[in-house]
Parts: structure tokens; sequence; C-alpha cells
DNA sequence: CAAGCGTGTGACGCGTTTGTGACGGGATTA
DNA sequence: TAATCCCGTCACAAACGCGTCACACGCTTG
């Protein structure tokens, strides 16, 4: 069985349990201004807040690269606010990627796998353009033409599926499967609530309408 | 044991050596202006850089695409920003999707083996284009020189039917048959009427009129 | 030129599919 | 623990697709 050790800064360290999902075990430990309180085997994944009540996050951040134990793990900046200046310095004291905080247990969650099934390699695709829209992998956010868009987690992984296969009808069942929803089973017209509440959240962004309809087969992201 | 093919343009395509991974073989090789070096059995795959030496990468593109040998490839487009007009123009020209470089083995790995754990009923002819029209089978979409064409799905399968036997006759009774209804019994002057509203969708995407009527026989799809 | 076909097309109505507000249970957060 | 959030399901109204009809127009034939 996997197992990915997440550490966290700050008191959300402490309040979470281990955890178990799809055949993969969790563990979450709390991280100090000396880095984590126990070494492990394994993937490790740090989430460093900008702000930390004994340290500055970019600190911390240093000292992970810099401790060959902790080197190799993927670091993740939780910001408070989307500034950019402070995204640039984030990635520049060594951080892979950020989160746009606060951060909650299936925050955390959603972005392992799916920094996970991206693949190891870090420069993959981790943010696309269809459009005007704008899919950011690594902060979990999308956005239409600069305009952030409020998703819900359910919602995000849709997006994402649909916007990894433009242009190409997805039933309903592929819907299901694609965000891996197999147990319960899942009646199909849920999905039409699933698209259609997606369809308000782009659109209270100011964003137009890229999800056809194919009546009595499914749905497709149309790309121009 | 499966294969697959993966060709790739400019040096990465030379330094590769062939690859075993999950009981399937990926040969890698270099994709010249001409197009792959030597032909195979079984997928391909090509990435295609958006620059290179000798050929811009979408003119490339396009070649595969109008060559037999390679038609049925799933071409990906490399583009080396993020630029939302240049994927507009790689889908264009025929690639089915596209990656933000740099590529590294990893990443086109990766990318492979996703697609096609996605994708594993890809249809035959997943495109074609016939003079000015396109005609998308995944995306059940059809252009009029890049304009949309909105069809409704019994008007997509009469486009697609006629589209597949162009200049030649087809009687009412063939088309009936071309869609599969033989249940229940159609009248022969339904036919008309798909046809007209056939015309009407392709003409208010500004497109002419390929379908001739042929008195007392049915109707013909010209091809110039 | 008249009669007779063949075709184009607007209108209609039925059956099906889809959109969506509302609700409730379960998980998460404070 | 209470409050909030997320999400799956349901039910109903609206939208949609499509086959048919009916009539007008045009072409063909005598």
């Amino acid at each position: 069985m996997d197992v990915v050790n997440i550490f966290l800064t700050g008191e959300l360290g402490e309040s979470l349990d281990d955890f178990v999902h799809d055949q993969r075990r969790f563990t979450f430990d709390r991280l100090g201004p000396e880095g984590p309180r126990r070494l492990v085997e394994g993937p490790m994944w740090a989430f460093v807040d900008w702000v930390m009540p004994e340290l500055a996050g970019l600190e911390l951040c240093r000292r992970l690269r810099a401790d060959p134990r902790t080197a190799e793990a993927h670091v993740t900046m939780v910001l408070d606010e989307d500034d950019a200046e402070d995204r640039r310095r984030a990635l520049r004291a060594g951080a892979d990627d950020y989160v746009v905080g606060p951060l909650t247990r299936t925050a955390v969650l959603d972005r392992v796998l799916a920094l996970q099934s991206r693949g190891a390699e870090r420069t993959a695709t981790r943010r696309f353009e269809l459009g005007e829209l704008t899919i950011d992998m690594a902060a979990l956010q999308a956005r239409w033409d600069a305009t952030p868009i409020v998703l819900r987690p359910n919602e995000f992984r849709l997006l994402r599926f649909l916007a990894e296969n433009p242009n190409r009808v997805l039933t309903r069942e592929d819907l299901i499967n694609g965000l891996g929803k197999r147990e319960p089973p899942i009646d199909e017209r849920t999905v039409d609530v699933w698209i259609g509440r997606l369809r308000r959240a782009i659109k209270s962004a100011g964003g137009g309408n890229p999800l056809r309809t194919v009546r009595s087969l499914g749905y497709v992201f149309d790309l121009g």
C-alpha cells in the first residue's frame, strides 16, 4: 500500500488524523521550524503557511530544501491572498507550487491526488488554457479571462476532466468514471446537475458556456 | 504485446531508445518534414514541435493529417509557451491535443498512457475533410471552413452518411437505411425534410450547398 | 399550355430529454 | 455541539428533436 506523508504547519497538522483513501494511506504530521517531527519513508508533501508564529514561511521553505532529509519533498506554499509577487517569492524560495488558502483536509487531499495522478513529472502540464478559460492545477483554481471561477471540489474535477478531453463527446458514464465515482453507483441524471452547477459557476464569473449538450449522448467541452 | 509508435520532431527523436513498460513496447523515431522515417504497424503518436528548423509545426501537422499513412495518428502539438491563440491554431490544423513543453520521455509516456487508458474506444475515423467541410466524429461536430455548423443528431448522421458516399446518388431508401431507421418504417418524403433542414443548417453557417437533388432518384453529396 | 409529378418548406404535435429548484443526509468546520 | 457546506436524488416544467402533413412552386411530358 502506498503511503503519502503530509506535513502541515500550524494547527492544522495537529487536528488531522491519518486517513485512508483509494488503497492509499495518508499520514499527517505537524511541521515545525526545525522541519518534520519524525522522519518517514515514501513521498513527502509539505504545506507551508505563508505566515507562521515562529518563522516566516519562506524561511522554512528554504530550510526544507537545504535539508537533505526533506530536499526531495514536494513543497506547497499556502498564501492568504492571491498576490503575484508573493507567488514569485514562494517559487524562488524553493516551493513547487502554491495554493490560496485557507487549507482544509479536503483541499490538501485533492491537491495531493491531483498532482500524483499527473505523474511525477514536475513540469507536466499543470496549467492549461482553453480559449478564455484557464485551469491551474497547481492552485486548483480556474479562471475565465482572469476572473476566478468559484468551484467546489467536485465541480473542479468535472471541469478538469472535460477540459482534458476537449472536442470529444463524453457520455454521462464517461464523466462518472472520469471523476472516479464507481462506488456507490451514481445515477446518470446526477451528471446533468453537475453540469448545471458548473455552468452556473462559470457564468457567474462572467464566462460563456463552453459546455455543449449533445442530446441523448452526453456533453462536450467545445474549443473555439 | 501492444506496440505504440511514437514519433518526435527535432533532437528528441534521436536521443530516445525503444522502451518497454507495462507489457507495452514503445518505439521512438524521428519525425521529419516528410513525416515518419519508417512506417509501422499499430497505433501512432506524433509529437510535433511548434517551431522546427525546416518547417512550421502547423504545416507538418496538416501534412500528417493529409497523408493516408499517418492520417489516423494521434497528433500532439508541443508549444513553447501558453498562448491561447496558438492552441486554437494547433487544433484547427488537425492536432488532437497539445502540451506545453519542454518535452521529456517521461512526459511523453505519461501522456500516451493517460490518453490510451481514457480513450479506449477511439473511433476509426475521428475526423475527415471534404473541401471546406470538416466532420469531427469525436466531437460530433461539423464545420464549414472553421465555422461550426449547428446540427441536431439526426442531421449529423445524415451529413456523415452523405459525406461518406460522396459523388454517388443515394436514394431516399439508402438514406433511411444508412441512418439505421428500419423501425418504425419511415415515409420517404421525410428524407426531403431532413435534407432541407441540413441544407439550412449548412447555409446558416455560411456554407454553400454541397447537396444536389437528383430528380426522381435521390440526393448526392457533390465534391468539387 | 395544361395536367401531373416531384420537391421544398412552414407548421403542428407528440414523445423524449434536459435544466433546475428543492430537499435531506452526511461530512466538515468552527 | 451547532452551523455550514457539499452533493446526490427527485420531480416537474421547459426545451428539443423529429416525423408527418399540407400546400406552393417548378419541372416534365404530351
